[in-house]
DNA sequence: TCAGGGGTACGAACTTTTTCGTTGACCCTA
DNA sequence: TAGGGTCAACGAAAAAGTTCGTACCCCTGA
């Protein structure tokens, strides 16, 4: 039987901006996180430091603690825990209407044709469309 | 020329909670929120009252004071919240990718038939397709 | 007249999230 | 071996968000 697992609690909105680092990085010390961090956003040095403990505490990430600069990576992979949020987001929002939320989606940022193709390749494919 | 609207700020958790029962009912008073809301989410009479006073501080809703018993309302529409909230987390967890959001969409809840088709037609909508 | 059933206002407690200063450990190297 | 640099740990304050008790106001009906 299955062990229940214990999904991590949703990341708050700075944990949320560490954690797109190390997707992007893969798993990275403090110092790095907080270095690629600082191009765009502004946080102390000890500020992210403390959010990625909290972060291992929650389960969000996990440490490796061999060598004495501690390496932290996500412990979920990015699209796990898009999906978590987009799912909020709909109920919290949009009273679980999935049309409703991409037609924002697409209202919201003008999709490449790129996008749009990959869209209705998506479309498609959750349709279970025979070619 | 545009005296630069200032936007209202992004409604917090429980201040969405209370936007989606006045895009519901329209323009409610504290009482009629309260008692709508108590149907799923147990908040009580005065927590709802400051949340309506500190929305209403911050341009989320418009109070008409003409009566004791005030009436509040939502002060945008629904679409125009969900499209920030939208382009929020767009921002925030998928690095502006609208395909990528659309696809979790599309994974976290499968999409009913109706669902399906609306979306195809907005997408020909926003591609401009001839028919 | 006055009791009480609504109503608003508002301070304050609490919780959660974010930020940072300080401390002490562990190197390196001059 | 003393000094300087880098690191993790952690307490605690600041900030943001939520909840509620209490005061006070007005109307109405007995």
């Amino acid at each position: 039987m299955k062990p229940s697992k214990p999904q991590p609690p949703r990341p708050t909105q700075a944990e949320l901006e560490i954690l797109r680092v190390l997707w992007q990085r893969g798993p990275s010390s403090v110092r790095e996180a907080q270095q690629t961090l600082a191009e765009t956003r502004e946080m102390g040095y000890t500020t992210v430091l403390k959010l990625l403990q909290i972060m291992a505490a929650k389960g969000l990430v996990f440490r490796d603690e061999q060598a004495r600069i501690h390496v932290y990576r996500a412990a979920l992979p990015q699209e796990q825990t898009q999906r978590q949020l987009v799912r909020d987001l709909l109920e919290r929002a949009f009273d679980g209407s999935a049309s409703q939320l991409i037609l924002q989606a697409l209202a919201t940022r003008r999709a490449t044709p790129k996008e749009m193709r990959e869209i209705r390749r998506m479309l498609d494919q959750a349709e279970g469309r025979k070619p």
